[in-house]
DNA sequence: CTCGTTCTGTTGAAAATTCAACAGATTTAT
DNA sequence: ATAAATCTGTTGAATTTTCAACAGAACGAG
């Protein structure tokens, strides 16, 4: 465990705690780390929502499929950020999501139910850690908040857009590579790959964004 | 206050504390109640995001407007259930939406630090509250999930037979009164009025529901 | 290095959404 | 009760999106 010591003390779940403690705390939280190959499953839709996540090494994206295949894309995690976390504390009975490994990615899962009840040894951080959860969950509603305003959008342009310019207040650059391919982008905005192709050239031409690959400059 | 007990403790905030604390407590938080009208402001957009309201009589929405003035409706607040818990926690400076009294309503606010941080009187309820915070946001998001696999149906039609059927499975009934007019059903869809009302009476003429008004059978 | 796979941009046709306008129904205010 | 204002369903035209197909580029495996 301790080599991820470093990413651990970034991770929002552990924010206010002592590095000294974080380890006796993972083993008493019955922390595990598992590893996953690109496209590899992390957790499937419709299993019971037990475990809290959390990126160590990779990535991973939290998709959403439909009856007809659609899919759409939630988020992406990163290193020290969790995912699941809300399905868990909210004790629902299966996951409407599932989450896939962007790339080789190490894994720790934590039992929501470790964190939300005292342990026999009393080990005392439980209530940081609730803190820390309850804040982690008002961060990720303001994200939600964010992607709501982009696919509520009507036009392929404007989602396009927002997303961008979001982007490009986030990095705090007018160019940037976004961490999505086209078939994603088009998942993540939740329109046509091949209409959202077209506009990008179309916005192209019309001289307000170059782009080359997953690179874009705002204009 | 007495007289809003009844609804207070069914409030998420509250749960898990006793009655005879309740008034006490609200005291210590600063609680206040404020009236508005019908379509009044609650909480404007851009505000500092210091509050969290929790109805007490009538019901509001959260709504975003854009530069077009085309509104999104993100939900309906009803009693007992609370409001800008994520922006207050999440401590961001202005709050990205606008709330809405959707008929005349007393509305309990309640400055956020005043519930995350503890009082000089040392009441020692805040770990209670800042523990159904963390429930109530984490059910908070996946309400938003919800929203969008509605929003993120491509179609006018799957949206709204999404919802509906989502709506049909909340009630446990298959037919219901929603809580929307025509427009305000749309902009929860994020969809066009008059392309709504057709598709509706297009899913009548082929007998998948019945519909009069607000009311929905689903056949 | 080569072959096979995946990704991307383009295109045209079909389908759907948006928009503006309107008339009848319903609701609200006086 | 009447008038004014709002809400709803319909329509047709303009615009967009979706869908399927394809060819070249980029990538990965062996």
């Amino acid at each position: 465990m301790k080599k991820y010591l470093k990413i651990l003390r970034e991770c929002p779940l552990f924010s206010g705690i002592e590095e000294e403690n974080l380890l006796r705390m993972l083993t008493c939280l019955g922390a595990r780390v598992e590893s996953f190959d690109k496209k590899y499953t992390v957790i499937a839709e419709g299993n019971p929502a037990k475990y809290i996540g959390i990126v160590l090494t990779g990535s991973v994206q939290i998709v959403r499929i439909d009856y007809f295949g659609n899919r759409s894309i939630l988020s992406e995690i990163y290193p020290s950020e969790l995912f699941g976390e809300a399905f868990a504390c909210a004790e629902v009975d299966a996951i409407p999501v599932t989450v896939i490994a962007n790339e080789p990615s190490e894994i720790m899962l934590i039992e929501c139910a470790h964190i939300l009840h005292t342990c026999e040894n009393n080990c005392g951080f439980h209530q940081q850690l609730i803190f820390n959860l309850m804040k982690d969950l008002a961060t990720k509603t303001i994200l939600f908040h964010q992607k709501m305003e982009i696919t509520s959008k009507r036009s392929t342009r404007e989602k396009l857009m927002t997303y961008l310019m979001m982007y490009a207040k986030k990095v705090n650059a007018s160019r940037f590579e976004i961490p999505f391919d086209r078939q994603e982008l088009a998942d993540y905005l939740e329109v046509d790959r091949s209409g959202l192709s077209a506009e990008i050239s179309k916005l192209r031409r019309e001289g307000i964004l170059e782009s080359e690959k997953n690179t874009f400059e705002l204009l």
